[in-house]
DNA sequence: TAGATGACTAATA
DNA sequence: CTATTAGCCATCT
């Protein structure tokens, strides 16, 4: 399906430990507008055992409030199992945790 | 087929 | 700082 499979493509290669946006994804892909689309493509996530979706978050840091695995509950928890802590308002520290796909590659 | 919607972001005022 | 507009593409009605 077009740009859902570059959407999952780049998900997959975040690294433990990081987290990515979508924006970010977006620009990766080759389409720094489709921010709304790399979403869309998590939201329908059909690969749960495959797309880490709880490493992808919005652009402040903090979960997305629509989350399609078992809630943000379980998103959260697998952050931190990946040694991501959060702030008091439940955001993420992206200078600590963004991931950097030109240093990775 | 056409119009609206959605886990978003960036630019502009 | 906030509010509004536009852009993207798959899916739903």
């Amino acid at each position: 399906m077009g740009y859902f499979d570059d959407v999952y493509e780049v998900v997959k290669k975040i690294p433990e430990g990081k987290v990515a946006t979508y924006g970010q994804i977006a620009r990766i892909t080759g389409r720094p507008r489709s921010a709304r689309v790399v979403g869309w493509a998590l939201h329908v996530n059909p690969y749960p055992g495959t797309i880490p979706c709880h490493r992808v978050v919005n652009r402040k840091g903090e979960l997305s409030g629509s989350f399609a695995f078992g809630g943000m509950e379980s998103q959260r928890y697998l952050l931190e199992k990946e040694r991501i802590k959060f702030s008091k308002e439940g955001k993420i520290d992206l200078k600590k945790y963004l991931w950097c796909p030109k240093a990775e590659e």
